[in-house]
RNA sequence: GUGGGUAUGGCGCAGUUGGUUAGCGCGCCAGAUUGUGGUUCUGGAGACCGUGGGUUCGAGUCCCACUAUCCACC
């Protein structure tokens, strides 16, 4: 099912076997919260911009259309006409960052909804019911995403919460890939480990929770605000004590320079807004750096994002048009800028795979931040930072 | 030609009975955003307040002239 290539140092050149296809990793996946790319990009798209597996949301898909409509209408691949691979996030950290009035009981959590604010509870085994409903690829376990900030005794709890949580949800997905009515009775289970920044804790949970025979590992809580140089920190305690033959993901994560330093610690699998949010605002990026296509000095620019790239956007339109576009809310503006950002990280995975199965990861990921800070420091006055990503120099 | 109105950063406007470093929106510039509440948030630069006089301790605010522009009338 999981099978590793070849390895460079830490850094996995793997693929996973899927009922939906084969995954090859390390990964990107590209962030489709309630079944669709915000922007304007189409499941058709998808295709045109190297992309290997869609990330949608178990909290919002509930929410809206309700995961009942989609168990109707067949599951969600049938729903979104798409025939790839679908991870979905299990609803715990939506529950932290959206929801309002939250309270953590033992059995799961009571909130309230971001759109109407009625009265909702999800615990381990109603997230697994619903993303069986959904009938994704991969279901997440349902976790508790305790603040970068919160004490030594507060993540302890929460963390023997979570793997209790993660034996509920393990039993629960048995019972359901077991039932006869199940539209995916091959969903793979991830489990996720916490311990915010504490070394002791994080080790220990990964300990547990390799014991559990799951399908995957990803490390959550991380990108919530501490420095990068601790989430590296904490990739380096963590993953060698996650199974090697499983997969890992790191959830939410995030700028090309986190996804190679990333990589290079061992993960298989990223997702991260950036791409499509970034996209959304006319923040570009390129192999020589990353442009904000809103500035004045591309009004007359009639180059493409990128020289060479060829993705749908670069291909055919200028700079100049694209943010003409955007300057005036068209959605096509959006949309090219949205293709072009997940063509550079879909395709920067691709070279990465590459790179791996010619032994030479090292200096591509050295060449490729190098790069963008060239370019960078030339048009703009910044410096691009390795551990702390984008930053004014 | 006559009467009336308006002239404040690139554009559109606020500026109380004249009183400390003249505000706002858009635009511009720069940040922010990491398991996404769909065009957000936070900063910054930029004006000798049409020109020239006058009144006053003090004028973007009052008076006069000029210039520009708009409306109405002849």
């Amino acid at each position: 099912m999981y099978k590793i290539l070849k390895k460079e140092g830490r850094a996995k050149r793997a693929q996973l076997e899927t009922v939906h296809g084969t995954i090859q990793t390390p990964v990107f996946m590209n962030v489709a919260t309630v079944a669709a790319i915000k922007g304007g990009v189409s499941t058709e798209d998808l295709e045109q911009i190297n992309n290997q597996v869609v990330l949608a949301n178990t909290y919002h898909l509930h929410l809206r259309p309700g995961d009942d409509v989609i168990y109707k209408m067949g599951g969600l691949h049938k729903f979104m006409g798409c025939n790839k691979p679908i991870l979905t996030d299990s609803g715990g950290f939506q529950v932290f960052s959206l929801a309002q009035n939250r309270r953590i009981k033992e059995e799961g959590v009571y909130f309230r909804s971001h759109i109407d604010g009625h009265k909702l509870f999800m615990g381990p085994e109603e997230s697994m019911r619903i993303q069986s409903h959904i009938a994704s690829t991969i279901a997440m376990a349902f976790d508790e995403c305790p603040s970068a900030r919160a004490d030594h005794d507060y993540v302890k709890a929460s963390v023997d919460r979570t793997t209790r949580w993660l034996k509920r949800c393990q039993n629960e997905m048995n019972r359901l890939n077991g039932l006869e009515n199940t539209i995916n009775k091959h969903q793979l289970l991830f489990g996720i480990n916490q311990g915010a920044i504490f070394d002791d804790l994080r080790i220990e949970h990964a300990k547990v929770i390799s014991d559990m025979n799951l399908d995957g590992y990803a490390v959550g809580g991380l990108a919530v605000g501490e420095s990068h140089e601790e989430m590296y920190h904490v990739l380096e305690q963590v993953v060698p004590y996650l199974p090697e033959d499983k997969p890992t993901y790191l959830m939410g994560v995030g700028t090309p320079a986190n996804i190679l330093e990333g990589v290079e610690r061992g993960i298989d699998f990223f997702d991260c807004v950036y791409p499509s949010r970034n996209g959304r605002h006319g923040h570009l990026y390129t192999n020589r750096g990353h442009i904000n296509l809103m500035n004045a000095k591309y009004e007359l620019d009639d180059r493409p994002i990128e020289e060479g790239c060829q993705c749908p956007a670069c291909k055919r339109y200028s700079r100049s048009y694209i943010r003409h576009l955007l300057k005036s809310g068209e959605m096509l503006g959006m949309r090219l800028c949205v293709l072009h950002n997940l063509y550079f990280y879909n395709t920067m995975m691709l070279e990465i795979r590459l790179a791996l199965e010619e032994g030479r990861f090292a200096q591509y990921k050295k060449a490729k931040l190098d790069g963008m800070m060239e370019y960078d420091s030339i048009t703009s006055g910044t410096k691009y930072d390795i551990a702390k990503g984008w930053k004014k120099g």
